[in-house]
RNA sequence: GCCCGAGUGGUGAAAUGGUAGACACACGGGACUUAAAAUCCCGCGGAGGUAACCCCUCCGUGCCGGUUCGAGUCCGGCCUCGGGCACCA
């Protein structure tokens, strides 16, 4: 073969590197380690997208380099494959989730050993095995041993589409997240786990870590807590309290009314006859709206008068209560002071229904709008005149000394709603005795398998598939008649510690061995998709910090560097009747769109991609097409990791071209032989200087995730060794040895064409040498006044005074000096000089 | 509405507060070839000037202002796009 052909080239690498176990994880717990991690996919029907790659080429490149650098890495992969789909695709047509389920991990694995990933397959993982999932419920009877697992009866997100519980974090406006459908309120007793527990501790631990800012503040934000003060309101003519929360105690002067949420227990006790009809008919109304309908409604407030007085713990003041579904019965009391005067939604409450508005801070005009900035206080007795800030405080003060409140702190964070209604997912290891009391399985009895079902529908009633299981589902225990937990684990148990089993994925007698975990532990680097910014993220943290106080992991914190990769968008292309035009028809060269059939001139916009917009890109056939080193290296070339990036299939021609030249720098393309440029005299200084700047500058740009700019820094030095005549052999294999990690195939088989017998994968990094990375003449730009008046070439170590006196005695800029005075003089070493002049008078 | 992030050539993009546009795509020109492809070389932000050639000037990083000897980069305000959250008291 002489020339550049990746199509055979590839398949024979990725099987050398199969057969001598190439990439296997050393067994040694000791020297420098380097756990690498992508978070594991679920294995659709549709395959690989080319968005997947760029996270997964990512974390290889590091694999690849740590490795070279000498560490200890661990790189695994596996499958998060419970889930939604294998069971609505079992519902349609019978076939077992397990079936699918095989037959899309399999075709991923294909695609992705195609890609050339250096994972150590023997670690492969899915967490529908009951060799994973027995111990996915172990870890949930520890959370239940340590009370962190509790049955509660309450509202849940009811989607009959899907016949399932979702999590709030699933429905988005009032509709699943998957699917789409719409959702309402239903009552249902449900598995809850207790993360609110670990609230403050998930919030403070985020400072400890390397993640983006945006992250770390979506999940400050989803935790979302508020520090303030429960107030007791006594009710008039009751003897009854209403408790609030409030982060305003500064405005309690100001509440002129109270709302209670509609489910509130005390709204039944409070209502007068009066206002009872209206009240319950609210009430039902409310019960019957829908979250969708209730976001829809929220733009106008509704609520109506329980007929009942509160007293103002501070005034006196008798104020009205009312009940009104702004009011949210999960949050805080369930009940609220309202100031309309300084809160948007109290204002627009007290403005519908004629309530009185009265300002206690200064600084807004609450004729117009609450005032929720700063200012004094006013109309507020005793802290009149403070600062808001100053007020809390005194106030707070206040109700602890009089027994009518205290500090309170509340979270936005809710507890887990952690059971499912469904067939395909980890089934509880929990037994219900004939008094409906439940029991853990002990651990000897895990895995509980998943019984075979052949009818994988839900009840209309919303009974699990389970419940139709009936031989698995009755048994006995310690001479007991018992029934089985008929829900499922959501999706997320599995994913939350499978970085764990990845450490010691074949252990039959624990979850995983501590040793290995000490010297694993914590994941380095953990690349993945910013959608799992708060679910995902967040589960596995409040799971892993369990396992950290049951001292079953021995740090405190799961992920030490988080990188979201960005999103790979893609052209799409319209014809002038709008209709979208498939990007296989079109071409384009980034100027222009015509219809290869018509030729047509189309519109093109950069768009997400999706069927509909027939703008998805196949990996197969880029790989097929271009090679998987060339696939690998565009996805990285395209720009930065972070972010959301256009794909353009035209453009990887370029990093083609690149994979090309370099193979032509070892290989003659006539005769298949060594290249005849290829020389082992030492390279000229110029090179030398070159190849070595490149080896710095391509170790930086890896360790900062840098890899566009490492990447053009290697076409850099290969446009300088094809310009020369002989290529110093000491300069091609270095520049080999960089290359590998990003395009290993063509890297193992040049190796191997210059006389190697191991894979390049088990050679060193070169080393920069510092004397070689710097320049011994640099360019100094001078200045004047800031504008760049003429670039000087002088000696890299030049002293401002000699640099400053060559800089005017250059013709030019002496003549740009005529009739100015200088007044004053900026150098930069190895930079620039600034002239900073005045006329002369 | 609130919280993040991003706006730089025809395109993807580079640039510790120090020569804006590295590296690529597309495009144009040249060499090689009977020809084409491939390859190699050159040009490529805009406007203007001088000119056989070498070059020179002004403008230019979404908009307006500020800090600085010097701003794509820092600060304030705005606009547009993308992501997240949304009656959380």
């Amino acid at each position: 073969m002489a020339r550049y052909e990746p199509s055979l080239i590839e398949p024979k690498w990725q099987d050398y590197w199969d057969q001598h176990q190439t990439f296997a994880t050393p067994t040694a717990l000791n020297g420098p380690k380097y756990y690498v991690l992508d978070m594991f996919p679920y294995p659709s029907g549709a395959g690989l997208h080319v968005g997947h790659p760029s996270g997964y080429t990512a974390t290889d490149i590091m694999a690849r380099y740590k490795r070279a650098k000498g560490f200890n890495v661990l790189h695994p992969m596996g499958w998060d494959a419970f889930g939604l789909p294998a069971e609505q695709y079992a519902i349609q047509t019978g076939t077992h989730p397990e079936v699918t389920t095989q037959k899309n991990i399999a075709n991923f694995k294909r695609q992705l050993k195609s890609l050339g990933f250096s994972y150590d397959w023997t670690r492969e993982l899915s967490t529908t095995h009951p060799d994973y999932y027995r111990w996915t419920q172990w870890i949930f009877l520890q959370l239940y041993q340590r009370g962190l697992a509790y049955v509660a009866e309450v509202p849940v997100n009811w989607c009959p589409a899907l016949g399932t519980v979702l999590a709030n974090e699933e429905v988005i406006n009032g509709r699943s997240e998957r699917g789409d459908h719409p959702v309402v309120r239903k009552p249902m007793r449900q598995w809850m786990l207790r993360i609110t527990d670990y609230a403050d501790r998930l919030l403070d631990d985020l400072e400890s870590l390397d993640w983006p800012d945006s992250i770390k503040e979506m999940q400050r934000n989803w935790i979302g807590k508020s520090i303030g003060a429960e107030v007791d309101f006594k009710v008039s003519d009751h003897n009854a309290n209403i408790r609030v929360f409030t982060t305003r105690p500064d405005t309690l002067f100001g509440a002129t009314y109270m709302v209670l949420a509609p489910e509130h227990p005390l709204v039944q006790t409070l209502t007068t006859n009066a206002q009872r009809e209206s009240v319950q008919q609210y009430i039902d109304q409310a019960a019957t709206k829908s979250d969708l309908e209730r976001t829809e409604l929220a733009k106008e407030k509704t609520g109506v008068f329980t007929g009942a007085y509160a007293i103002n713990p501070l005034n006196e003041a008798r104020i009205p209560i009312w009940v009104a579904d702004y009011v949210l019965i999960s949050y805080g009391t369930g009940a609220i002071m309202a100031v309309p005067g300084h809160d948007q939604r109290d204002y627009e409450f007290a403005r519908t229904f004629d309530l009185p508005i009265i300002e206690v801070i200064t600084g807004g005009d609450i004729s117009e709008a609450a005032h929720t900035g700063h200012g004094t206080l006013v109309n507020s007795g005793f802290i009149n005149g403070l600062s808001v800030e100053e007020a809390k405080a005194v106030t707070i003060d206040y109700l602890v000394k009089h027994g009518l409140g205290q500090k309170a702190i509340n979270y936005r964070l809710r507890d887990w709603l952690f059971s499912r209604q469904r067939y395909w997912g980890e089934p509880f290891p929990v037994a219900w005795d004939q008094s409906n009391q439940p029991h853990p399985l002990p651990e000897q009895q895990l895995p509980l398998r998943l019984p075979e079902l052949a009818d994988f529908q839900p009840s209309e009633s919303g009974d699990p598939p389970l419940s139709k299981a009936t031989e698995w589902l009755h048994f006995e225990m310690d001479g007991l008649p018992m029934r089985r937990e008929t829900n499922t684990m959501p999706q997320w148990a599995g994913s939350c510690w499978y970085y764990l089993r990845f450490v010691d994925p074949h252990n039959q007698h624990q979850a995983w061995d501590k040793e290995k975990e000490r010297y694993w532990m914590p994941v380095d680097l953990y690349v993945g998709g910013a959608e799992h910014a708060v679910l995902h993220l967040l589960y596995a943290r409040f799971w892993h910090k369990v396992l950290y106080d049951a001292g079953y992991v021995s740090t405190a914190e799961p992920f030490m560097k988080l990188i979201n990769q960005g999103l790979i968008t893609s052209y799409s292309f319209k014809d002038a009747s709008g209709r979208y035009v498939h990007t296989d028809d079109v071409d384009f060269d980034g100027n222009q769109a015509i219809d290869s059939r018509t030729g047509e001139s189309l519109e093109f916009q950069v768009e997400k991609m999706s069927k509909g917009k027939m703008n998805v890109i196949n990996p197969d056939r880029i790989i097929e097409s271009y090679g998987a080193d060339a696939f690998r290296l565009y996805e990285m070339f395209m720009g930065p990791l972070e972010m959301s990036k256009p794909w353009n299939t035209k453009s990887i021609d370029g990093v083609r071209r690149f994979l090309e030249r370099v193979w032509r720098l070892v290989v003659d393309e006539e005769t298949g032989a060594l290249a005849t440029g290829l020389s082992d005299t030492a390279p000229n200084d110029a090179i030398k200087r070159l190849y070595h700047k490149t080896i710095q500058g391509v170790s930086d740009d890896i360790e900062a995730l840098r890899f566009n700019t490492a990447i053009s820094k290697m076409m850099v030095l290969v446009n300088g060794l094809t310009k020369e005549d002989v290529r110093p052999r000491e300069a091609v294999q270095g520049l080999l040895l960089m290359l590998a990690p990003f395009a290993p195939h063509l890297a193992e088989e040049l190796w191997c064409r210059l006389g190697h017998q191991q894979s390049i994968a088990k050679s060193a990094f070169p080393v920069a040498d510092p004397e070689w990375c710097v320049d011994d003449l640099i360019t100094i730009v001078v200045q004047i006044n800031g504008k760049k008046r003429e670039a000087l070439e002088l000696p890299a170590d030049i002293e401002q005074a000699e640099a400053l006196s060559a800089a005017k005695n250059n013709e030019r800029v002496a003549s740009a000096l005529q009739g100015q005075q200088i007044v004053r003089e900026i150098f930069v070493p190895g930079r620039l000089i600034n002239l900073v002049v005045k006329p002369r008078r």
